[in-house]
DNA sequence: AAAAAAATGCAATGTTATAACATTGCAATA
DNA sequence: TATTGCAATGTTATAACATTGCATTTTTTT
């Protein structure tokens, strides 16, 4: 999964059982939904989210305390999620534009930007029709 | 402060006391700081920083788990702000780009944003050349 | 097989935030 | 003056999120 390795790790149950949720959890909440794969512990879903980060293959939304998978590759740009507050749809982009102003940003201010967090809460199309 | 009222509410001092640090704190920061003023509990102070966000004096740093005061009038335009995760700096930016940047990704996606959340973390200036 | 490294469990604790309910002070009105 | 209403505050408990330290087990390497 992440490697070539023989084992499976909760690292790599933890990745796939986020994915199969299709929307952020946090962690107690993966921790109760995995407790029947054998994870037991939050220090335990945490470790294997800290790892999942570290890799690139999960994000942490952080005005949710929320983990998500990654949407896929970046090639260099940052992402952005649309959260709804209505119905907790989140969706991430990739946008060129928002890298841009990060970086037109940063040519002003001499800030070395690193870390983006771009969350933008509002309504989704559908929620906003109802 | 807020409003033409003969009392000082906590919400007032909080406000003061949150501008005389100059640096975003913690909801358990500002009580610590503040019980000598007579803030005896948690619950005061997220009233008091309930109350200082709806009236738009001050900004909640998500991924900090931090608060700061608001820089000025935004006029129409989002906040960005640059934290610095060498030094602790946090600096807040109205910047038209990122104000368009998501307006047009609403226009393309039909999500309507209302609270967008930019933080960006990095080094600043200062600690990038320390 | 032995040693080393990595992963996991577990309990305790720390940190951030809210819920539920009681009390106080002040202003408006009766 | 007595009553009422209301916003602010206090008090206590608890929920929700996150980390630490140490012991144990599992896997990998030698």
């Amino acid at each position: 999964m992440i490697k070539s390795k023989s084992r499976l790790t909760h690292a790599d149950r933890v990745f796939q059982y986020l994915k199969s949720k299709n929307q952020p959890l946090s962690a107690y909440d993966i921790l109760e939904g995995m407790r029947s794969e054998g994870v037991a512990a939050a220090t335990t879903v945490y470790r294997a989210l800290d790892k999942l980060l570290t890799i690139g293959l999960v994000h942490k939304i952080e005005s949710l305390n929320a983990w998500t998978v990654c949407c896929g590759s970046h090639n260099d740009k940052t992402p952005v999620f649309e959260i709804c507050n209505d119905c907790g749809y989140v969706k991430e982009h990739l946008d060129q534009d928002f890298t841009n102003n990060i970086n037109n940003l940063s040519k002003r201010t001499g800030f070395i930007p690193d870390n983006p967090v771009l969350e933008i809460h509002g309504r989704c199309g559908a929620c906003a029709n109802n």
